[in-house]
RNA sequence: GUGGGCGUAGCUCAGCUGGUUAGAGCACCUGGUUGUGGCCCAGGAGGCCGUGGGUUCAAGUCCCAUCGCUCACCCCA
């Protein structure tokens, strides 16, 4: 086969079109209201913003943007992400003066060169949401009950919250040091990524999945026992919403996100029906983000979730489908008969009926299978008998029942089958 | 970037220790009904067995290389 889809990247085919497009429905349904509104940014950006935002350091900047230089000579990157796009028109927009809270949600696709697998894609899609302008824990906890909310009505079950604070950036700033101080003398036994973290990112060990390193982390002091008091407070607020939002979720203290301007909340939903790439949903608070990018300083919180894992950790029996449509099938049998059954083809589809033909001029018998396999409740045929005697045959294909109508009152007979 | 598994019909897969014209189910098309679907029956179409090389009298089967897919590491949604 000489042309194929890019590495990581898919076709979605008809028979599972119908259920993104559903997911995507209910998601803009839920998310406008709880009064959020779409925003979309451009698929590309100045690769500044990113690294800017998301962190020089980080796997995604340092290894997975699709970047390129274009003709006029801009350094340009495919969205690896889309908080700091939509940060970016925030600022650039000055959606501040609109209103000092700004609850915006997207749905787009974005791009990681990454080496694929299961639920990991080069090209994926994310819906998520962020809620700029509150620096309280209301808003925090809103945020993840949307996320949990939202999965949860899908029908995945399985699912765990995990939360966690890491604190301000001087609360960080304190803590790396005792991590530091802890990790030094286990300093040989690290890999070699880690090694590299430990004086650019030393927050970064804490979620390894290495067994050794977990087992070096073991006795590793908590976070959350050198949050500030107003951390402290904050995130003891967090967790008593949560409650009040009948949100359960667990505690862990190495949960530390890969972005660099994550402050204080940070969590994720991960579901046991996935492969190793089992995080449905990864969000949290990012303060200083919107004052890195030269705005004025204001507190923001949001999370992304992911499509592909989603649908994967859906049961393929989705009750979001829609149900119940009369479908109709029209049937035309010879050349006499094209014109008028154009006609009737117009005339029954301007009425808001479901109805499609055959444009294979195929027989009967075809025509009928056709129709019986795309699942049709009505098929309308119209022969050069039925020309002559200005009328169709109008038969239910549940009980093989058919009865001839004339040309005028087929609306009308169409209708009262409703 | 590293490692494991897998490449045979549109799809899911058989094909035993190498042995003649490579199979099944599903899907597709046609017919069984001069104009009536599903179920059933009959028939049909569809394969450089991923690609290239090697061993052999003989390769879908064994060896090497290569490409592709997939899972995992890393990291993330």
């Amino acid at each position: 086969m000489k042309f194929r889809s890019i590495k990581g990247t898919y076709d979605v085919l008809p028979n599972i079109s119908d259920k993104w497009k559903n997911v995507e429905f209910y998601i803009h349904q839920y998310l406008s209201r709880a009064g959020y509104s779409e925003i979309r940014t451009p698929i590309f950006e100045n690769t500044d913003l990113f690294k800017r935002s998301v962190g020089e350091d980080s796997d995604v900047v340092s290894k997975e943007m699709y970047s390129w230089i274009d003709q006029g000579g801009t350094d340009l990157t495919l969205k690896p992400e889309y908080t700091a796009s939509v940060v970016r028109a925030y600022i650039q927009n000055n959606l501040n003066s609109i209103s000092p809270i700004s609850k915006l949600y997207y749905i787009g696709d974005l791009f990681r060169r990454e080496r694929p697998q299961k639920g990991r894609y080069r090209q994926f899609r994310q819906f998520g949401i962020e809620a700029i302008g509150s620096k309280y824990s209301e808003q925090d906890a809103e945020i993840i009950s949307i996320a949990w909310n939202i999965i949860s009505e899908l029908g995945i079950q399985d699912i765990t919250l995990n939360l966690n604070s890491i604190g301000s950036s001087e609360t960080r700033k304190k803590y790396k040091q005792v991590l530091i101080e802890y990790l030094k003398p286990n300093f040989d036994q690290l890999s070699e990524s880690s090694k590299k973290r430990f004086n650019s990112n030393p927050l970064r060990i804490l979620d390894t999945k290495n067994k050794s390193e977990i087992e070096i982390l073991k006795q590793v002091p908590k976070i959350t026992e050198y949050l500030s008091k107003e951390d402290e407070v904050h995130f003891n607020e967090v967790q008593q919403r949560l409650d009040d939002l009948n949100i359960p979720f667990s505690l862990d203290t190495n949960l530390v996100r890969g972005l660099d301007y994550y402050t204080r909340t940070t969590f994720e939903i991960v579901s046991s029906k996935l492969g190793a790439q089992d995080a449905l949903c990864g969000g949290g608070r990012y303060d200083k983000l919107v004052e890195s990018l030269g705005a004025k300083s204001t507190p923001a919180v949001g999370f992304a979730a992911g499509f592909e894992r989603i649908l994967l950790a859906m049961d393929n029996d989705n009750e979001l489908v829609e149900k119940n449509i009369k479908k109709i099938y029209l049937i035309g049998l010879g050349d006499k008969v094209r014109s008028t059954m154009t006609k009737i083809l117009g005339q029954i589809r301007n009425e808001g009926f479901y109805i499609e033909f055959d444009p294979l001029r195929r027989s009967i018998k075809s025509q009928l299978r056709e129709s019986n396999k795309l699942g049709s409740s009505i098929t309308i045929i119209l022969g050069e008998k039925e020309m002559e005697e200005q009328c169709v045959q109008i038969k239910d294909l549940s009980n093989g029942n058919q009865q001839s109508v004339p040309f005028d009152s087929i609306i009308s007979y169409l209708k009262s089958l409703k």
